[in-house]
DNA sequence: TCGTAAGCGAGACGGTACGTCCTGTCTTCGC
DNA sequence: GCGAAGACAGGACGTACCGTCTCGCTTACGA
């Protein structure tokens, strides 16, 4: 659900053979893997994942990490980022009509967050909330180069109303998914327990626009 | 701009007078002064903002802040829900215009906030997510009685809108305003740097929708 | 068999009650407590005894041993200079003719640190000069008021010798002491295993001199 | 000041010619050189000289000194052995009167290791005293054949004033080195600063003897 | 003359300890 | 009994070394 235009994170290194070990493939999956494992199937929140824990459950050194990853936030972004770890939110059907299509993918997404106990089910939005937010100027840089929700199945599901014209000419249908990514993300965080109900109407502000339509004509 | 219906915190404990010293105020008002200062002032970000900083700050004990809040985030937020510290955010004019205000408001908060060096401008925003994304239950009960975003001039400035017939009759502002709060600090937050243009046209779509607006009918 | 005149380590603080928690004796005592057990008992070599290591042996945090020692070395040397922990040295008769009994001490002491498989015997001998070797500046500062060798039993027989008249009017007991100790501990640390007969003829000279009496009568 | 019989340090690999590369004689002088470098200019302590430090100061990769030494303790070994290091002790005076040139050679030697400040002085002697304490099994071994004192001039003075008669005819001159390097070192590693005056008094104890010499008869 | 086995510099690897920092609790005092 | 001070147990941090490994390259023997 994020996208990278290219991922260098590390300077490079001009040529292509250099002298020395080279980096263990191996190694950065298993890392990737292991964040992912403790994300999504030990549900640890962000601050409970830590870098000693990701490195013995990866079974890697920790200097490792720390060789290639800035922080843990770079570690848990690039996890999101290239799909290690992908975001509880469901898939958008196609019926051809976009609006009962959002509500119904609204209510489904909504649906798989609340059946935990708790708030189990944002966990992994928290924690890539908290990575973007806590993360220094290297994550702040490798945003510029990504877009975090045009990933999204909602994303490509815009593309396709927007050249089957479900979607007015003159608007970005990636626009579009930032927009109501960021509302519905930020609802869900900012409420206790996200409510499909309110979501559904916070979503039709967007669709339909907020303001009295004889004045935009 | 965080509301808050009620603010109990602590248990209350009853009735009116307990036995023992009462609650001191100064340390209290000393706490949220120190932390305002050090997030506003000082511009540390949330994971540089200790509790025994915002203490020492503050010249209060640990404990007199634990004794009062459950963790670093409950401070910060009631530090942010009663106004000792306020987001980066301009008030929005109101020339009877809204689309018109909306675009000066965006562009007059985009200039305040990267006139800084790097991201500094987005510090307060950030440590709100931050405390919001990594308090624990206590934060999420708080969370459920309060509406973060309807304490901004923005809230006011649609229901003004509203009811001055400028947004449909049947949008509720507060649910307006949560869309284009979400929409727009979601969008400062994920990508490097606030961008005044694609925020004006994410806010027009959410002002005249994204639809089509003969097709849907 | 370390002396040392006072104590004092931190600065003192001045005057009788200061504010805050006192520090607790319970933890000092556990600490000490720990690191004889891992010195004596899992007869740990000092690389392998880790501050970590100590402060979980005693339930206590690391950063309690920090906050009272300068370095591991401090913390072994306390242990070693207030008996916490005893050299594997045998007492030395006292049958009135010295050399004899001295002969006995080494003979002794050499069976007791040899019926070990390997180096073990000396383990704790290595812990001290590695500590007073590693130690920085604090170490050398507490070895200025302090003698190690002088609480050792050795010290008191010759001290008894002296009073006795076995030994020269002119010599110091405590100085022959340290000239004893020094020379037969370096023997036991450069030689690979300590060998009684050389040790005795060691001590020889040292007793009886190694000039042609002649000479200095 | 080591002396060693032989020094196969590796199993010698048999025969004389092996296939491959044969070890690079350069290298292993860079890393004698770099360690004497570092521990007699710049003066590292045992515990900050670094095999990676070496190596990098040899310009030679890490694996070739772990590929030739057992570890640090026994690349340090090797340097004071074959002289690469040398003791900041004086040269023993040959005046024919033993007493007077042991003493003036205290003096001179005291005078060397006290000039600079601090404790710098002892810093080979206490790194020479770290290798021998912390190396392991190898070290242990490699000192089984060796006299770590018997190549310090000290030595060959005390043999030719046995030849001369100086020394009672009983006494082996390789023991009464053993016995006064012993003293004299250990007195300067566990007194904060070397002391002329009580290493003079130390040395006439070894030389007189302590025992009262009539009544042992 | 050439293959190949070993040594070489470089540097990443899994591990582990370091010394610092912070959390949330506790234990003293003085008010 | 609150509050400032500050020590406590615990535990993560990011760094530094250790001793091993894996690269591409070099060296010099033996076929």
């Amino acid at each position: 659900m994020i996208c990278v235009t290219e991922t260098p994170a590390v300077p490079a290194k001009s040529t292509a053979s250099r002298r020395g070990r080279p980096r263990s493939e191996a190694s950065h999956q298993a890392v990737m893997e292991a964040t992912a494992r403790l994300l999504d199937v030990e549900e640890l929140p962000y601050e409970e994942l830590t870098v000693e824990r990701i490195a013995a459950e990866a079974g890697v050194g920790k200097q490792t990490i720390y060789r290639w990853w800035e922080n843990k936030a770079a570690v848990v972004l690039e996890a999101l980022v290239t799909g290690y770890v992908k975001l509880d939110f469901h898939q958008v059907p196609d019926t051809g009509d976009l609006r009962a299509d959002l509500d119904s993918w609204v209510e489904q997404s909504v649906k798989g967050l609340c059946k935990q106990d708790e708030d189990e089910g944002t966990v992994i939005l928290r924690s890539l909330m908290a990575a973007i937010v806590s993360g220094g100027e290297a994550i702040q840089e490798l945003l510029q180069n990504t877009d975090v929700w045009s990933g999204m199945h909602l994303a490509e599901r815009l593309r396709s109303a927007h050249t089957a014209g479900e979607l007015r000419d003159d608007v970005d249908p990636g626009m579009v998914a930032s927009a109501v990514m960021g509302a519905v993300v930020m609802q869900m965080l900012t409420v206790g327990k996200p409510d499909g109900e309110s979501l559904k109407r916070l979503l039709h502000v967007m669709l339909d626009g907020a303001l009295e339509p004889r004045r935009p004509a």
